[in-house]
DNA sequence: ATGCCTGTTGACCGCTTGGTTAGGGGGCCC
DNA sequence: GGGCCCCCTAACCAAGCGGTCAACAGGCAT
Protein backbone atom coordinates (compact mmCIF):
# COMPACT_ATOMS: atom_id res chain seq x y z
CA UNK A 1 0.00 0.00 0.00
CA UNK A 2 2.81 2.47 0.94
CA UNK A 3 4.48 1.74 -2.43
CA UNK A 4 1.84 2.02 -4.52
CA UNK A 5 0.06 4.77 -3.02
CA UNK A 6 3.62 6.68 -2.66
CA UNK A 7 5.04 6.12 -6.26
CA UNK A 8 1.90 4.78 -8.77
CA UNK A 9 1.45 1.25 -10.03
CA UNK A 10 4.20 1.74 -13.06
CA UNK A 11 6.61 3.18 -11.04
CA UNK A 12 6.51 0.82 -8.56
CA UNK A 13 8.05 -2.67 -8.95
CA UNK A 14 7.41 -6.10 -7.33
CA UNK A 15 10.99 -6.59 -6.38
CA UNK A 16 10.73 -3.19 -4.53
CA UNK A 17 7.53 -4.66 -2.56
CA UNK A 18 9.24 -8.30 -2.24
CA UNK A 19 12.20 -6.42 -0.25
CA UNK A 20 10.07 -3.86 1.43
CA UNK A 21 7.62 -6.23 2.35
CA UNK A 22 11.22 -8.78 3.35
CA UNK A 23 9.73 -11.37 1.85
CA UNK A 24 10.81 -13.32 -1.66
CA UNK A 25 9.28 -11.80 -5.04
CA UNK A 26 7.98 -15.75 -5.77
CA UNK A 27 5.85 -15.57 -2.50
CA UNK A 28 3.71 -12.85 -3.50
CA UNK A 29 3.28 -14.15 -6.85
CA UNK A 30 2.02 -16.82 -4.69
CA UNK A 31 -0.38 -15.04 -2.87
CA UNK A 32 -1.66 -12.82 -6.29
CA UNK A 33 -1.49 -13.62 -9.56
CA UNK A 34 -0.59 -10.86 -11.17
CA UNK A 35 0.92 -7.59 -10.38
CA UNK A 36 -2.55 -5.97 -11.31
CA UNK A 37 -4.33 -8.27 -9.13
CA UNK A 38 -2.53 -7.03 -6.01
CA UNK A 39 -2.55 -3.54 -6.81
CA UNK A 40 -6.63 -3.95 -7.13
CA UNK A 41 -6.24 -4.97 -3.58
CA UNK A 42 -4.35 -2.30 -2.32
CA UNK A 43 -6.68 0.47 -4.02
CA UNK A 44 -9.85 -1.54 -2.04
CA UNK A 45 -8.08 -1.11 0.74
CA UNK A 46 -7.37 1.97 1.04
CA UNK A 47 -10.65 3.20 -0.25
CA UNK A 48 -11.71 1.73 2.98
CA UNK A 49 -11.51 4.52 5.07
CA UNK A 50 -13.85 6.82 2.30
CA UNK A 51 -16.80 4.71 3.39
CA UNK A 52 -18.22 5.98 6.89
CA UNK A 53 -22.05 6.72 7.42
CA UNK A 54 -23.29 9.74 8.17
CA UNK A 55 -26.95 9.14 9.10
CA UNK A 56 -25.75 7.61 12.74
CA UNK A 57 -24.35 11.11 13.75
CA UNK A 58 -26.75 12.88 11.95
CA UNK A 59 -29.97 12.22 14.52
CA UNK A 60 -31.26 15.30 16.31
CA UNK A 61 -29.84 18.03 14.27
CA UNK A 62 -31.77 20.43 12.22
CA UNK A 63 -31.27 20.18 8.55
CA UNK A 64 -29.14 23.65 8.65
CA UNK A 65 -27.19 22.31 10.97
CA UNK A 66 -26.64 18.92 9.33
CA UNK A 67 -26.29 20.98 5.83
CA UNK A 68 -23.17 22.21 7.66
CA UNK A 69 -21.70 19.26 9.23
CA UNK A 70 -21.68 17.67 5.84
CA UNK A 71 -19.91 20.20 4.57
CA UNK A 72 -17.11 20.56 7.72
CA UNK A 73 -16.86 16.48 7.40
CA UNK A 74 -15.98 16.73 3.62
CA UNK A 75 -13.43 19.15 4.01
CA UNK A 76 -11.94 17.64 7.42
CA UNK A 77 -11.71 14.46 5.51
CA UNK A 78 -10.40 16.20 2.78
CA UNK A 79 -7.58 17.38 5.01
CA UNK A 80 -6.41 15.06 7.24
CA UNK A 81 -6.35 11.99 3.78
CA UNK A 82 -5.31 14.83 1.23
CA UNK A 83 -2.21 12.18 0.30
CA UNK A 84 -4.37 9.30 -0.60
CA UNK A 85 -7.26 11.48 -2.37
CA UNK A 86 -4.01 13.12 -4.06
CA UNK A 87 -3.54 9.36 -5.15
CA UNK A 88 -6.92 8.30 -6.65
CA UNK A 89 -8.02 11.57 -8.09
CA UNK A 90 -4.26 10.90 -9.98
CA UNK A 91 -4.34 7.18 -10.66
CA UNK A 92 -8.80 7.74 -11.35
CA UNK A 93 -7.36 10.62 -14.11
CA UNK A 94 -4.49 8.76 -15.43
CA UNK A 95 -4.83 5.39 -15.82
CA UNK A 96 -8.61 4.90 -16.89
CA UNK A 97 -8.13 1.15 -17.61
CA UNK A 98 -6.42 -0.31 -14.45
CA UNK A 99 -8.95 1.93 -12.24
CA UNK A 100 -12.36 0.90 -14.05
CA UNK A 101 -13.80 -1.22 -10.63
CA UNK A 102 -12.49 1.80 -8.86
CA UNK A 103 -14.24 4.43 -10.94
CA UNK A 104 -17.52 2.84 -10.06
CA UNK A 105 -16.77 2.69 -6.52
CA UNK A 106 -16.07 6.59 -6.43
CA UNK A 107 -18.81 7.52 -8.19
CA UNK A 108 -21.12 5.97 -5.95
CA UNK A 109 -19.47 7.52 -2.88
CA UNK A 110 -20.13 10.39 -4.90
CA UNK A 111 -23.91 10.16 -5.53
CA UNK A 112 -24.32 8.72 -2.12
CA UNK A 113 -22.67 12.23 -1.27
CA UNK A 114 -24.91 14.85 -3.34
CA UNK A 115 -28.12 12.70 -2.79
CA UNK A 116 -27.46 13.41 0.46
CA UNK A 117 -27.39 17.18 -0.10
CA UNK A 118 -30.19 17.78 -2.31
CA UNK A 119 -32.51 15.85 0.17
CA UNK A 120 -31.28 17.93 2.72
CA UNK A 121 -31.54 21.45 0.90
CA UNK A 122 -34.63 20.27 -0.32
CA UNK A 123 -36.02 19.84 3.37
CA UNK A 124 -34.37 23.12 4.49
CA UNK A 125 -36.16 24.95 1.64
CA UNK A 126 -39.88 23.35 3.07
CA UNK A 127 -39.04 24.58 6.27
CA UNK A 128 -37.73 27.94 5.05
CA UNK A 129 -34.00 27.74 6.59
CA UNK A 130 -32.65 28.59 3.64
CA UNK A 131 -32.71 31.09 0.63
CA UNK A 132 -35.23 29.30 -1.48
CA UNK A 133 -34.44 30.68 -5.52
CA UNK A 134 -32.47 27.57 -6.80
CA UNK A 135 -33.53 24.23 -7.39
CA UNK A 136 -32.55 21.45 -5.03
CA UNK A 137 -30.75 19.57 -8.00
CA UNK A 138 -28.83 22.72 -8.84
CA UNK A 139 -27.81 24.06 -5.32
CA UNK A 140 -26.31 20.70 -4.58
CA UNK A 141 -24.81 20.17 -7.33
CA UNK A 142 -22.96 24.08 -6.98
CA UNK A 143 -22.40 22.85 -3.33
CA UNK A 144 -20.35 20.03 -4.53
CA UNK A 145 -18.57 21.94 -6.92
CA UNK A 146 -17.28 24.17 -4.83
CA UNK A 147 -16.28 21.50 -2.30
CA UNK A 148 -14.19 20.02 -5.20
CA UNK A 149 -12.54 23.25 -5.89
CA UNK A 150 -11.69 23.38 -2.61
CA UNK A 151 -10.32 20.11 -2.76
CA UNK A 152 -8.31 20.83 -5.51
CA UNK A 153 -6.99 23.52 -3.91
CA UNK A 154 -5.84 22.08 -0.98
CA UNK A 155 -3.79 19.11 -3.37
CA UNK A 156 -2.21 21.65 -5.31
CA UNK A 157 -1.15 24.43 -2.37
CA UNK A 158 -1.37 22.39 0.63
CA UNK A 159 -4.01 23.55 3.71
CA UNK A 160 -1.94 26.54 3.84
CA UNK A 161 -2.93 27.66 0.61
CA UNK A 162 -7.07 27.43 1.23
CA UNK A 163 -8.72 30.23 3.11
CA UNK A 164 -11.05 27.29 4.69
CA UNK A 165 -13.18 29.90 7.48
CA UNK A 166 -13.54 32.03 4.51
CA UNK A 167 -14.74 29.41 1.54
CA UNK A 168 -17.16 28.21 4.79
CA UNK A 169 -18.25 31.69 5.58
CA UNK A 170 -19.09 32.35 1.88
CA UNK A 171 -20.81 29.07 1.51
CA UNK A 172 -23.01 29.68 4.66
CA UNK A 173 -23.84 33.10 2.96
CA UNK A 174 -25.09 32.20 -0.11
CA UNK A 175 -26.94 28.80 1.25
CA UNK A 176 -28.22 30.49 4.06
CA UNK A 177 -27.96 34.15 4.00
CA UNK A 178 -26.03 34.01 7.36
CA UNK A 179 -23.84 37.48 7.89
CA UNK A 180 -20.59 36.81 9.52
CA UNK A 181 -20.65 33.88 12.26
CA UNK A 182 -20.35 34.01 16.18
CA UNK A 183 -18.27 31.26 17.69
CA UNK A 184 -18.21 27.64 17.07
CA UNK A 185 -18.35 26.56 13.27
CA UNK A 186 -14.66 26.06 13.22
CA UNK A 187 -12.86 23.70 11.81
CA UNK A 188 -10.99 21.82 14.51
CA UNK A 189 -7.17 21.40 14.07
CA UNK A 190 -5.45 18.29 12.99
CA UNK A 191 -5.59 15.40 15.66
CA UNK B 1 3.42 14.98 -27.92
CA UNK B 2 0.30 12.21 -28.69
CA UNK B 3 1.97 9.35 -26.88
CA UNK B 4 3.24 11.33 -23.80
CA UNK B 5 0.08 12.95 -23.35
CA UNK B 6 -2.20 9.52 -24.22
CA UNK B 7 -0.06 7.17 -21.77
CA UNK B 8 2.29 9.12 -19.29
CA UNK B 9 5.93 9.33 -19.41
CA UNK B 10 6.54 5.76 -17.67
CA UNK B 11 4.49 4.06 -19.73
CA UNK B 12 5.70 5.12 -22.75
CA UNK B 13 8.89 3.90 -24.20
CA UNK B 14 11.44 5.71 -26.05
CA UNK B 15 11.21 2.84 -28.94
CA UNK B 16 7.62 3.53 -29.21
CA UNK B 17 8.15 6.96 -30.02
CA UNK B 18 10.75 6.37 -32.35
CA UNK B 19 8.69 4.07 -34.41
CA UNK B 20 5.12 6.17 -34.52
CA UNK B 21 7.90 8.70 -35.28
CA UNK B 22 9.58 6.91 -38.22
CA UNK B 23 12.83 7.46 -36.78
CA UNK B 24 15.11 5.48 -35.21
CA UNK B 25 15.48 5.46 -31.62
CA UNK B 26 18.73 6.77 -31.75
CA UNK B 27 17.87 10.02 -33.50
CA UNK B 28 16.02 11.29 -31.00
CA UNK B 29 18.80 10.53 -28.44
CA UNK B 30 21.08 12.92 -30.60
CA UNK B 31 18.31 15.91 -30.59
CA UNK B 32 17.09 14.95 -26.83
CA UNK B 33 19.40 14.06 -24.12
CA UNK B 34 17.28 11.87 -22.05
CA UNK B 35 13.40 10.63 -22.17
CA UNK B 36 13.03 13.46 -19.49
CA UNK B 37 14.60 16.21 -21.67
CA UNK B 38 12.14 15.13 -24.30
CA UNK B 39 9.24 14.85 -22.34
CA UNK B 40 9.90 18.36 -20.66
CA UNK B 41 9.90 19.37 -24.52
CA UNK B 42 6.79 18.02 -25.05
CA UNK B 43 5.30 19.45 -22.22
CA UNK B 44 6.26 23.07 -23.07
CA UNK B 45 4.63 22.45 -26.06
CA UNK B 46 1.72 20.96 -25.13
CA UNK B 47 1.01 23.80 -22.69
CA UNK B 48 1.56 26.76 -25.25
CA UNK B 49 -2.51 27.36 -25.99
CA UNK B 50 -2.46 27.89 -22.22
CA UNK B 51 -0.49 31.54 -22.69
CA UNK B 52 -3.57 33.16 -24.09
CA UNK B 53 -3.94 37.45 -23.38
CA UNK B 54 -7.06 38.40 -22.03
CA UNK B 55 -6.67 42.18 -21.94
CA UNK B 56 -6.95 42.36 -26.05
CA UNK B 57 -10.70 41.79 -26.33
CA UNK B 58 -11.32 42.88 -22.96
CA UNK B 59 -11.52 46.16 -24.00
CA UNK B 60 -14.75 48.21 -24.10
CA UNK B 61 -16.68 46.38 -21.65
CA UNK B 62 -17.41 47.36 -18.33
CA UNK B 63 -16.28 44.86 -15.40
CA UNK B 64 -19.44 43.22 -14.76
CA UNK B 65 -19.52 41.92 -18.94
CA UNK B 66 -15.29 41.36 -18.69
CA UNK B 67 -16.20 39.04 -15.38
CA UNK B 68 -18.82 36.93 -17.09
CA UNK B 69 -16.11 36.86 -20.34
CA UNK B 70 -13.55 35.67 -18.07
CA UNK B 71 -16.12 33.18 -16.42
CA UNK B 72 -16.99 32.01 -19.74
CA UNK B 73 -13.30 31.82 -21.66
CA UNK B 74 -12.25 29.83 -18.86
CA UNK B 75 -15.20 27.11 -18.97
CA UNK B 76 -15.26 26.99 -22.96
CA UNK B 77 -11.03 26.51 -22.87
CA UNK B 78 -12.07 23.63 -20.02
CA UNK B 79 -13.97 21.88 -22.66
CA UNK B 80 -12.12 22.22 -25.73
CA UNK B 81 -8.87 21.35 -23.84
CA UNK B 82 -10.62 18.87 -21.32
CA UNK B 83 -7.89 15.78 -22.42
CA UNK B 84 -4.96 18.07 -22.40
CA UNK B 85 -6.01 19.49 -18.68
CA UNK B 86 -6.74 16.10 -17.86
CA UNK B 87 -2.70 14.97 -18.64
CA UNK B 88 -1.90 18.29 -16.65
CA UNK B 89 -3.38 18.10 -13.61
CA UNK B 90 -2.47 13.55 -13.33
CA UNK B 91 1.34 14.93 -14.52
CA UNK B 92 0.85 17.19 -11.00
CA UNK B 93 -0.79 15.15 -8.98
CA UNK B 94 1.24 12.30 -9.64
CA UNK B 95 4.87 13.07 -11.00
CA UNK B 96 5.73 15.93 -8.46
CA UNK B 97 9.39 15.66 -9.61
CA UNK B 98 9.53 15.32 -13.00
CA UNK B 99 7.16 18.29 -13.52
CA UNK B 100 8.41 20.78 -10.96
CA UNK B 101 8.87 23.19 -14.21
CA UNK B 102 5.29 22.61 -14.98
CA UNK B 103 4.14 23.05 -11.79
CA UNK B 104 5.74 26.93 -11.70
CA UNK B 105 4.06 27.62 -15.12
CA UNK B 106 0.91 26.51 -14.32
CA UNK B 107 1.05 28.64 -10.98
CA UNK B 108 1.77 31.38 -12.66
CA UNK B 109 -1.10 30.94 -15.15
CA UNK B 110 -3.55 30.48 -12.02
CA UNK B 111 -1.88 33.22 -10.20
CA UNK B 112 -2.50 35.56 -12.95
CA UNK B 113 -5.97 34.54 -13.72
CA UNK B 114 -6.72 34.83 -10.22
CA UNK B 115 -4.95 38.40 -10.08
CA UNK B 116 -7.59 39.45 -13.14
CA UNK B 117 -10.14 37.99 -11.30
CA UNK B 118 -9.47 40.50 -7.86
CA UNK B 119 -9.06 43.18 -10.07
CA UNK B 120 -12.51 43.14 -11.72
CA UNK B 121 -14.41 42.89 -8.85
CA UNK B 122 -12.82 44.95 -7.02
CA UNK B 123 -13.24 47.85 -9.65
CA UNK B 124 -16.88 46.05 -10.11
CA UNK B 125 -17.67 46.71 -6.09
CA UNK B 126 -16.59 50.29 -6.66
CA UNK B 127 -19.03 50.82 -9.73
CA UNK B 128 -21.68 49.14 -7.16
CA UNK B 129 -21.89 46.71 -10.49
CA UNK B 130 -21.95 43.45 -7.90
CA UNK B 131 -22.85 42.69 -4.49
CA UNK B 132 -19.84 44.29 -2.06
CA UNK B 133 -20.00 42.69 0.87
CA UNK B 134 -17.77 40.26 0.68
CA UNK B 135 -13.45 41.31 0.08
CA UNK B 136 -12.41 40.90 -3.58
CA UNK B 137 -9.54 38.30 -2.89
CA UNK B 138 -11.94 36.50 -0.99
CA UNK B 139 -14.64 36.54 -3.68
CA UNK B 140 -12.05 35.84 -6.44
CA UNK B 141 -10.93 32.75 -4.43
CA UNK B 142 -14.45 31.45 -3.92
CA UNK B 143 -14.77 31.67 -7.97
CA UNK B 144 -12.15 30.10 -8.77
CA UNK B 145 -13.04 27.25 -6.63
CA UNK B 146 -16.05 26.86 -7.79
CA UNK B 147 -14.60 27.17 -11.44
CA UNK B 148 -12.03 24.59 -10.40
CA UNK B 149 -15.08 22.09 -9.46
CA UNK B 150 -16.75 22.04 -12.90
CA UNK B 151 -13.00 21.51 -14.31
CA UNK B 152 -13.35 18.33 -11.97
CA UNK B 153 -16.48 17.43 -12.91
CA UNK B 154 -15.59 17.83 -16.56
CA UNK B 155 -12.92 15.63 -16.28
CA UNK B 156 -14.52 13.28 -14.14
CA UNK B 157 -18.24 13.25 -15.87
CA UNK B 158 -17.49 14.48 -19.70
CA UNK B 159 -19.58 17.47 -20.27
CA UNK B 160 -22.82 15.69 -20.02
CA UNK B 161 -22.42 15.52 -16.41
CA UNK B 162 -21.67 19.05 -15.95
CA UNK B 163 -24.95 21.59 -16.24
CA UNK B 164 -22.94 24.92 -17.42
CA UNK B 165 -25.80 27.14 -17.81
CA UNK B 166 -27.02 26.33 -14.86
CA UNK B 167 -23.98 26.75 -12.82
CA UNK B 168 -23.29 29.81 -14.45
CA UNK B 169 -26.26 31.30 -13.76
CA UNK B 170 -25.94 30.49 -10.04
CA UNK B 171 -22.54 32.32 -10.20
CA UNK B 172 -24.37 35.52 -11.83
CA UNK B 173 -27.00 35.21 -9.40
CA UNK B 174 -24.12 35.11 -6.33
CA UNK B 175 -21.81 37.20 -8.02
CA UNK B 176 -24.69 40.11 -9.19
CA UNK B 177 -27.80 39.42 -7.88
CA UNK B 178 -29.10 38.51 -11.30
CA UNK B 179 -32.21 36.79 -11.55
CA UNK B 180 -32.96 34.07 -14.27
CA UNK B 181 -30.86 35.03 -17.73
CA UNK B 182 -32.86 36.49 -21.08
CA UNK B 183 -31.33 35.08 -24.57
CA UNK B 184 -27.57 35.26 -25.46
CA UNK B 185 -25.33 34.27 -22.09
CA UNK B 186 -25.03 30.78 -23.43
CA UNK B 187 -21.93 28.99 -24.13
CA UNK B 188 -21.44 28.30 -27.87
CA UNK B 189 -21.11 24.73 -29.08
CA UNK B 190 -18.16 23.30 -29.52
CA UNK B 191 -16.42 23.90 -32.65
C1' DA C 1 39.42 16.37 -54.05
C1' DT C 2 39.59 16.86 -49.12
C1' DG C 3 37.93 17.40 -44.69
C1' DC C 4 34.44 18.68 -41.57
C1' DC C 5 29.98 19.19 -39.52
C1' DT C 6 25.08 17.86 -39.14
C1' DG C 7 21.77 14.09 -39.28
C1' DT C 8 20.66 9.48 -39.33
C1' DT C 9 20.97 4.47 -38.79
C1' DG C 10 21.16 -0.70 -37.15
C1' DA C 11 23.31 -3.21 -33.96
C1' DC C 12 24.43 -3.52 -29.54
C1' DC C 13 24.91 -3.12 -24.07
C1' DG C 14 23.91 -3.72 -19.27
C1' DC C 15 20.17 -3.80 -16.52
C1' DT C 16 15.45 -4.23 -14.74
C1' DT C 17 11.02 -5.86 -15.45
C1' DG C 18 6.86 -9.10 -14.52
C1' DG C 19 6.56 -13.68 -14.03
C1' DT C 20 8.01 -18.96 -13.49
C1' DT C 21 9.92 -23.12 -11.68
C1' DA C 22 11.90 -26.65 -8.95
C1' DG C 23 12.34 -27.57 -4.59
C1' DG C 24 12.41 -27.33 0.68
C1' DG C 25 10.46 -27.07 5.43
C1' DG C 26 6.85 -27.80 8.67
C1' DG C 27 2.28 -28.82 10.51
C1' DC C 28 -1.51 -32.13 10.20
C1' DC C 29 -4.23 -36.13 9.09
C1' DC C 30 -4.30 -41.17 8.42
C1' DG D 1 6.03 -42.52 9.48
C1' DG D 2 4.35 -41.42 5.17
C1' DG D 3 1.94 -38.61 2.19
C1' DC D 4 -0.21 -34.07 1.58
C1' DC D 5 -0.93 -29.41 1.50
C1' DC D 6 0.29 -24.74 2.58
C1' DC D 7 4.01 -21.19 2.61
C1' DC D 8 8.03 -19.75 1.15
C1' DT D 9 12.62 -19.17 -1.41
C1' DA D 10 16.75 -18.86 -4.73
C1' DA D 11 17.59 -19.11 -9.18
C1' DC D 12 16.10 -18.42 -13.43
C1' DC D 13 13.71 -16.61 -17.91
C1' DA D 14 12.50 -13.87 -22.03
C1' DA D 15 11.40 -9.37 -23.09
C1' DG D 16 11.82 -4.72 -22.91
C1' DC D 17 14.04 -0.72 -21.11
C1' DG D 18 17.08 3.75 -21.58
C1' DG D 19 21.06 4.73 -23.69
C1' DT D 20 25.56 4.16 -26.66
C1' DC D 21 28.47 3.46 -30.65
C1' DA D 22 30.64 2.97 -35.02
C1' DA D 23 29.53 3.89 -39.45
C1' DC D 24 27.81 6.56 -43.07
C1' DA D 25 25.39 9.93 -46.25
C1' DG D 26 25.28 14.44 -47.93
C1' DG D 27 26.03 19.49 -48.04
C1' DC D 28 29.49 23.02 -47.83
C1' DA D 29 33.62 25.51 -47.29
C1' DT D 30 38.53 25.29 -48.27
Amino acid sequence: MRLFAMRGFHETSMSEVARSAGVSKALIFWHFKTKEELFMAVLNRLLEPYFIDFTEEAGALDEKSQLLRLIELYLLFVRDNASSIRFFVAQLLHDEKLSDGLTNQVLELYEGYRNLLVDLIGRAQEKRLCKNDFPPEAAASFLLSMLNGLLIGFLFTGDKGVDLKGAVAMLRNWLFGDGPQHGSGDIPPSP
